[in-house]
DNA sequence: CCTGATTTGTCACACAACTGTCATGGAACC
DNA sequence: GGTTCCATGACAGTTGTGTGACAAATCAGG
């Protein structure tokens, strides 16, 4: 899944940011201040970063003048000030596209979007999931279990992607019908059914799970 | 020198885009039409494209999704109308960027310098992708298997070199059906008649093939 | 232009794979 | 010991895919 930084200070905007981007299918996390932004970025890299230009203390044109120095990161800034001198000067310090609030959140999207696709030209690396030896590769749509491919149904790797995302956390059977199968109501059995599925493929003792586990009362979790 | 390609219909505001253009230190030409921009852009390759959406006969979307089939050039639309819907409908149709009419021309060079500057990151043309004994060349416009030249047809070779391009990973049909027809809708099994005639031509056993592979539910897949 | 050959897209059918439901029995909890 | 929760096997209905036939569109050559 894609990541999203959002760098901003203002505490309702970066909230609804979120929600939206998380509404959008990303993985988004935000913070206040460039410093936190630098030092987050370079901990766990997003995909993305929506910056804001003004900042308590760094502000935003250092910002990503800084993060620039290392990373190569499509950086979209989002302001209120729609003036020319303010773009040019964001877009010459680095940043990849400036967007004006308030910001359509489709837009937005969309606009990610398309700095994704053209960052992604030539090969990147495919991105998997690896837990113990399991690994779930969403882009090549394979699970490989110690350097074999296991055959899985549509069904059973998005299941497992979901989980994998979620590594050491418990995700409720509830949680999973909305994630995996998108219902909002419906038998949480059919989960079970599926997990157990899952187990036969993915475990070497399907009765004894070491990494797909239950949480009896709470759900399902993988863990290393 | 970095020439742009300008395509917009109503004369004064072309003319005065080439100006402003040629001021801020581009090779600036302009057409009328899509259609031209589309023969113009194949005949000498600018390195930017600016399009207007409202054109007469093909418009701005379709010219995009055309020009994207073969083409990487990045483009920016110039549109009067700041519309959500609209700048969501370019960049998915392959744009790079949007601006509004009226545009500050120091804002719209700072937006291409930022999209070259991305641009170029690892924009190296594969002369040649090889996956196992299969050999795709889309300059030579040839397909080998193990050294012998495999006639395929252009709709077979496009969807082959789409394939090729991102060994391992999985396509969707619809992604196929957009980058290798550009259409947008559409009936996927399209894909699938297609799929088949190539692994006659490309494959040992067709039936079980082991290169041109699909993955039920997600789409087909070249694997090494 | 005209004509025949090739290529392309649509359709329908058959088959295989997958999905969701149910019933049963077992395990964990109190 | 009773209750809740979970695992699993079977099964019928659904969905997804491969393929051959065919007509429309396009191309090549005279």
């Amino acid at each position: 899944m894609t990541a999203v930084l959002v760098i901003e200070d203002d505490d309702r905007i970066r909230l609804a940011l979120l929600l939206a981007l998380e509404e959008e299918g990303y993985r988004a996390y935000g913070v206040a201040t460039a410093e936190e932004g630098l030092q987050r970025q370079r901990a766990d890299p997003a995909d993305n970063v929506l910056v804001d230009l003004m900042l308590p203390g760094m502000d935003g044109f250092e910002y990503i003048r800084q993060l620039r120095r290392d990373d190569d990161v499509p950086i979209v800034v989002v302001s209120a000030r729609d003036d020319t001198h303010d773009i040019v000067a964001a877009l010459e310090a680095g940043a990849d596209d400036y967007v004006v609030k308030p910001v359509a959140i489709k837009e937005l999207s969309a606009r990610l979007r398309a700095l994704r696709r053209r960052g992604r030209a030539g090969t990147t690396p495919v991105s998997s999931h690896v837990v113990g030896e399991l690994e779930v590769s969403p882009e090549e749509g394979e699970v490989r279990r110690a350097g074999r491919i296991v055959p899985v149904t549509r069904t059973e790797f998005r299941l497992l992607c979901e989980l994998a995302e979620h590594v050491g956390r418990v995700l409720s059977r509830r949680q999973l019908l909305q994630r995996v199968w998108g219902y909002d109501t419906g038998d949480e059995r059919l989960v079970d059914v599926h997990v157990g599925r899952l187990r036969q493929k993915i475990e070497d003792d399907p009765a004894n799970p070491r990494h797909l586990v239950t949480l009896r009362g709470l759900g399902y979790k993988l863990q290393r």
